[in-house]
DNA sequence: ACCTGAACACCGTTCAAGT
DNA sequence: ACCTGAACACCGTTCAAGT
């Protein structure tokens, strides 16, 4: 409650600003991570802050790199690719489903990636290997599961924190035919199981085109190798 | 320049305020739509917008409504369903990348759906009704393709307007085999046309996807009508 | 080196007052 | 009814000053 002194020092560490945003984005894990709630949490001034950490860009880097710090994904080992593949998307799931600040943070907030979550990515990529992927076309897989994985999590919890209300009136509004699919959404998102149901699908249908497609590759290059010119 | 006096009419009204919302989106695509920049492109209190919108959600729903309004997409009525949602797919794609405010506006920022953007998926309903999809299945693929799409294009907006840079320390602190996955990520976004690939692949497993699956579900519903206790 | 305080340029919203 | 101004509670960041 005492005001502190000018310059006295509040003795606070890269670490504990840490903890404190941790606590932050626990407490409210739908709003932001401000510098300016951090700093109240830690009763410093906000400027305190930039003795640790450059801005609040550099900030919230970190954060995301100690959150996902908790995530260890083990996959069995004799498990085919696709298996594979389906354990590290689950995982990733149930780990962002209790860290729903995270996602945003992620791929959504600045758009920065962090070291973390690329080396999270080790499974998925040595399992699209064992799948025959390679070059610029195994990099262009690895684009398209975070981009699926991420925008499924995402559309998961933004639902969840907002469900999508529809006034009576707007309802009206809608075209006809519009008005029985919106109905069948409504009956197909009152299943409790409904998230997991289309998150599955997904990740079914994913392992499912990039086993074909992979598979493909694999044989075109296996052609190619062959002395066909003898 | 002159400051108006209190109270004095400023003529504005629900249209120029929306049409300044617009001049301020399309001068920042990337940053968010304020209140406050609206007021000062229309040189009135922020408040003299509370006149006509009740709060900035609400502005925002209009601004995205007038926004969506612009968009018509035709199909060639004889093209096969999956056809039609590519095509509708690209041209939302298409209407998205020259209004890069839209997708954060209509999926991310708040999360309400507005009611133009599910009266643009009339083409998309009945593409998928014709392919024997029908009640809560055909509203869980609704979801899926909206999530695929709106993630997709949200994915590749946030690529052009940030690119993922990476320092040199940080890709030395990468795990050896993500460091190989990194190269091949930045061989394939080398491609010119990479994000339009990357698009056109994940319709087209979309499709893929929906056409078995659809087929599936639509032998079993007439297997189960057929009369087999006879 | 570490921290504060004042300042600047933002943001959305409430409330009272003026025409 | 329409609009302003002051106020409130935010936000990130710069800069000078204090210990």
């Amino acid at each position: 409650m005492a005001p502190r002194k000018r310059g006295r020092r509040a003795g606070i560490s890269r670490e504990s600003v840490l903890q404190a945003a941790l606590d932050v984005a626990a407490n409210d894990p739908a709003g932001p991570v401000s510098l300016n709630a951090v700093a109240r949490a830690l009763r410093v001034s906000p400027m305190a802050i930039y003795s640790y950490f450059a801005s609040r860009d550099d900030l919230l880097q970190a954060l995301t790199a100690a959150l996902l710090d908790g995530l260890v994904i083990a996959v069995p080992e004799h498990a085919t690719p696709a298996r594979k593949i389906e354990i590290w998307a689950h995982a990733f799931r149930d780990y962002f489903l209790e860290r729903p600040q995270l996602i945003t943070m992620l791929s959504w907030d600045n758009g920065h990636t962090s070291i973390a979550w690329i080396n999270q990515s080790k499974i998925l990529m040595e399992a699209l290997e064992s799948m025959g992927l390679d070059g610029p076309e195994l990099g262009e897989t690895l684009l398209w599961i975070w981009s699926v994985v991420m925008g499924a999590i995402h559309a998961e919890l933004l639902d969840k924190q907002s469900p999508r209300g529809m006034q009576d009136w707007e309802f009206e509004d809608l075209d006809p035919t519009m008005q029985r699919g919106v109905r069948f959404i409504r009956e197909a998102m009152a299943a409790p199981d409904h998230h997991a149901r289309l998150f599955n699908f997904q990740i079914a249908r994913l392992t499912d085109a990039i086993e074909r497609w992979g598979g493909e590759r694999f044989a075109r290059r296996t052609l190619k190798a062959a002395p066909q010119d003898i």
